[in-house]
DNA sequence: CTTGGTTCCTGCGTGC
DNA sequence: TGCACGCAGGAACCAA
């Protein structure tokens, strides 16, 4: 399930292999992956063209293109990038293919096939809403400690819920707003509205450390992800809570509960989250 | 405006 | 051992 940190990763690990190189040719084995324009429209206006730079937005990949086009890949739950040689037998689940100038080809691989390719001008970007909507990341300026404050103070749903929704904050997902709201000694069925400062605060730190830490680890590698080597990232070795449903908390040693909230699996420690 | 439920999709873990 | 069942969850969509 890859969120920000993964997607990060995937993004430094293609950026230098693919910025510079042209799409000779396009496959589609499963037209409907391909969100916008049609798929003929899709192949023809990508081959030939040549990719600038790989960039990210929350959990999107950004290719950027030479003739202004945006080609906007979204993984959701089990979409996988491999960077490969021809001559490397293609994995059972590749369903989109961009061949390369260089004997290498960019395969979109997805076992649930819930992942979204698009390609747009930048005249059509607001028509990609999740990320044409998206809010502050963690890690950035704009998501400063001011505008989390406000945020906070004026939604009254679970604050689990907020931390989920892209619209305030892009880049989270499940694993890392369980991280999050471990670290800060907070419980997910919180209502937002009900923290005080130093639990925003506390909130806050918290985001962008298990964000920061996540990429430092090259992503978590829990059940589908893996990066854009193919490889398992190491952050689930250092989860808190997520997926240790009846472990021992690692501060108190209290075992950890699931539970669903927000419509989500829930991990956390009922001693030190309140 | 908000929030909650449904849908998409398939490999895999669980239980009988 | 084999099989049926339900879970995993991001985001669009709809209803209340």
């Amino acid at each position: 399930m890859p969120e920000l940190p993964e997607v990060e990763t995937i993004r430094r690990q293609l950026d230098p292999k693919v910025a510079g190189r042209k799409i000779s040719a396009v496959e589609i084995g499963l037209p409907r992956l391909i969100k916008y324009p049609d798929v003929e429209s899709f192949c023809r206006l990508l081959e030939g063209q040549t990719i600038l730079q790989l960039e990210r937005r929350g959990k999107y990949l950004l290719f950027r293109l030479a003739d202004g086009r945006m080609l906007v890949i979204h993984l959701r739950m089990t979409g996988r990038l491999y960077y490969q040689s021809i001559d490397e037998p293609r994995d059972k689940f590749t369903h989109i293919v961009f061949k390369l100038d260089n004997g290498f080809e960019l395969r979109y691989a997805d076992i649930r096939t819930l992942g979204t390719l698009e390609l747009v001008t930048e005249s059509e970007l607001p028509r990609l809403k999740g990320l044409h909507g998206m809010g502050p990341e963690p890690l950035t300026e704009a998501f400063d400690l001011i505008y989390f404050s406000e945020l906070m103070s004026k939604r009254k749903g679970k604050v689990k819920a907020l931390l989920l929704d892209q619209r305030w904050i892009g880049g989270l997902g499940n694993i890392y707003v369980d991280e999050s709201l471990a670290l800060a000694g907070i419980h997910p069925e919180r209502l937002a509205n009900s923290l005080n400062a130093d639990e925003v605060s506390r909130l806050y730190e918290a985001i962008n450390r298990v964000i920061k830490e996540g990429i430092e680890h090259g992503g978590t590698s829990f059940r589908d992800y893996v990066d854009g080597e193919g490889k398992a990232g190491q952050h689930q070795q250092h989860l808190r809570v997520y997926g240790r449903k009846k472990q021992p908390c690692r501060i108190c040693g209290t075992t950890i509960e699931r539970h669903e909230v927000a419509g989500r699996g829930t991990y956390y420690c009922p001693h030190c989250q309140k």
